[in-house]
DNA sequence: CTTAATGTTCCCCA
DNA sequence: TTGGGGAACATTAA
């Protein structure tokens, strides 16, 4: 469920109900979600600052750091009520937030820092640095996309939908794209995801913001599970094909190789 | 019953 | 060394 403007919206949401609230119980209800024993213990701590890196949402404490990563059906909520895939809960001073996760792809850890930035986060690329990203790089671009190490924050949907929308088939050579293309998709990954954080991001299944409100930009996909469907720029028949074991929709005629 | 699903990681092979 | 394929993880829905 979780790319960057999921992320982003449900910081977003939760920020003001948790920022500047004491930590009074934490529940750790799964081994999955969270590794190791013994459960840390978190009664006491303030919750500083509510933020994001790449697809992890972060909330930063006056002594440490909690990282959520949603995996794929991972949602935190505002409210404390345990449900069947209630994995955590975090009891407040006022209110409480939990986080479910059917799949339990999710992760919590509790981190010392804030986490090191091991690739740059996709909204955080300045003009003309992605040129150089791509610079020897021997693999395709949806691929490339898709590695966190390479850029934070892109996951399936956004993958197709900036593709299509620097017009570039995913298993473009990256090292083969000219700085105008590589301009081109620097522009479409700054927009998609503007866009879609403006949204409220893409409820295509599982996803809600902390107060479980869904999103919106699923209705303005244009390629993504479209397969079949007109291409809105040129009306060829959306394809559907397997890159990086991931279901990849493009316009097989707006987007050459 | 089979397939696919918003993700990551680890092993294997080219 | 790089990178892609495949499997694994766990669960639901079509």
């Amino acid at each position: 469920m979780p790319e960057l403007p999921e992320a982003e919206t449900i910081a977003r949401t939760l920020a003001p109900h948790l920022e500047g609230r004491c930590i009074v119980a934490a529940l750790f209800l799964s081994e999955r979600v969270y590794r190791g024993n013994p459960a840390p213990e978190l009664a006491g701590r303030t919750i500083v600052r509510v933020g994001r890196h790449g697809k992890t949402v972060v909330c930063e404490l006056d002594r440490g750091c909690l990282a959520f990563h949603l995996g794929m059906t991972g949602q935190l909520l505002l409210g404390g009520g345990a449900g069947p895939h209630t994995r955590a809960i975090l009891s407040l001073d006022d209110g409480a937030v939990r986080f479910d996760d059917v799949r339990q792809f999710g992760r919590l850890r509790l981190l010392d820092a804030p986490p090191a930035r091991v690739g740059p986060d996709a909204l955080a690329l300045v003009p003309g640095q992605l040129a150089g990203m791509l610079h020897g790089r021997r693999g395709a671009l949806k691929p490339l996309l898709l590695n966190q190490e390479f850029v934070r924050g892109i996951g399936n949907i956004y993958a197709d939908e900036i593709l299509f929308r620097a017009r570039l088939h995913p298993r473009a050579v990256a090292a083969r794209l000219g700085a105008a293309r590589a301009e081109q998709m620097e522009r479409a990954i700054h927009e998609v995801l503007t866009e879609a954080i403006a949204a409220g991001g893409s409820s295509v299944s599982d996803y809600v913001d902390a107060e479980g409100r869904r999103g919106s930009f699923q209705l303005l996909h244009r390629v993504y599970r479209k397969t079949g469907q007109p291409c809105p720029s040129c009306g060829a028949a959306i394809r559907r094909i397997v890159v990086a074991q991931r279901g990849t929709h493009y316009c097989p005629r707006c987007q050459r190789v």
